[in-house]
DNA sequence: AAGAGGATGAACT
DNA sequence: GTTCATCCTCTTG
């Protein structure tokens, strides 16, 4: 019933096409014996090189990117601000710097030890909603860069538990803050499950929406 | 060696 | 709507 995604799914060339793929899957993960999940309810693909957005834009290598040109399946976390460990699965084959970033998800699993982990009473949508959020609610830090996610004992991974997201219920827009990002700032890249309470974005993220027709990519409002 | 800035979140007014 | 915490990474000199 629940299945580690594998290599096949994550070493997929199309990033665009895994990122609406993991809509529906299971991010877990196991540390000190402490199991915790949530469903993903939100994503964003980066494309390097041609995505200026993108931490591998241009080709961009250095010791904290390096790991978004290992093969598929791999985990890249970064700190932002200096406070936030940003979770993103690397796709594609080795050289292909393509990563989507878990932006939001649905806690599911040991939702208690989620609560004590971000110092939440009760349960609302903060908890999870967010991509800084979601990694604290989680555990995962910057020191689990890198992880083969596919790996049958890696503490981080993600299952398919067998939901299906239809692409009518998916909502689609520009990504979130990467408006210096130019042109590729307009880029319909952030992908959301349209009736879901856990989706981040405090209003203003919520407009220029359209929503997935088909799968050949053409969008509609 | 130094400085700017970031794929955010929370607490304000 | 605005402010700011906080620190690593990368660029520049």
């Amino acid at each position: 019933m629940a299945a580690r995604l594998s290599t096949d799914f994550y070493r997929r060339s199309d990033v665009v096409q895994v990122s609406r793929d993991l809509l529906g899957k299971y991010l877990v993960t196991l540390f000190d014996g402490e199991l915790t999940a949530g469903r993903i309810v939100e994503t964003e693909a980066y494309r390097g090189p041609d995505d200026k957005a993108c931490h591998a834009w241009n080709n961009r290598l250095t010791p904290r990117t390096r790991v978004m040109y290992e093969q598929g399946g791999h985990a890249y976390v970064y700190l932002c601000y200096g406070i936030h460990h940003l979770f993103n699965v690397v796709t594609a084959g080795e050289g292909e710097a393509h990563a989507v970033l878990i932006r939001a998800i649905e806690p599911v699993d040991n939702i208690e030890l989620m609560l004590a982990r971000r110092g939440f009473g009760t349960v609302k949508r903060q908890l999870t909603a967010g991509p800084g959020a979601l990694s604290k609610a989680l555990g995962i830090t910057t020191a689990y860069s890198g992880v083969p996610l596919w790996s049958a004992d890696s503490p981080i991974w993600i299952e398919d538990r067998g939901d299906r997201i239809a692409d009518a219920d998916i909502g689609v827009s520009a990504r979130i803050g990467v408006e210096s990002a130019g042109e590729c700032a307009l880029w319909p890249w952030r992908f959301f499950v349209g009736a879901s309470p856990w989706v981040s974005g405090r209003g203003r993220e919520r407009g220029r929406e359209y929503r997935i027709c088909g799968n050949d990519h053409s969008f509609s409002k």
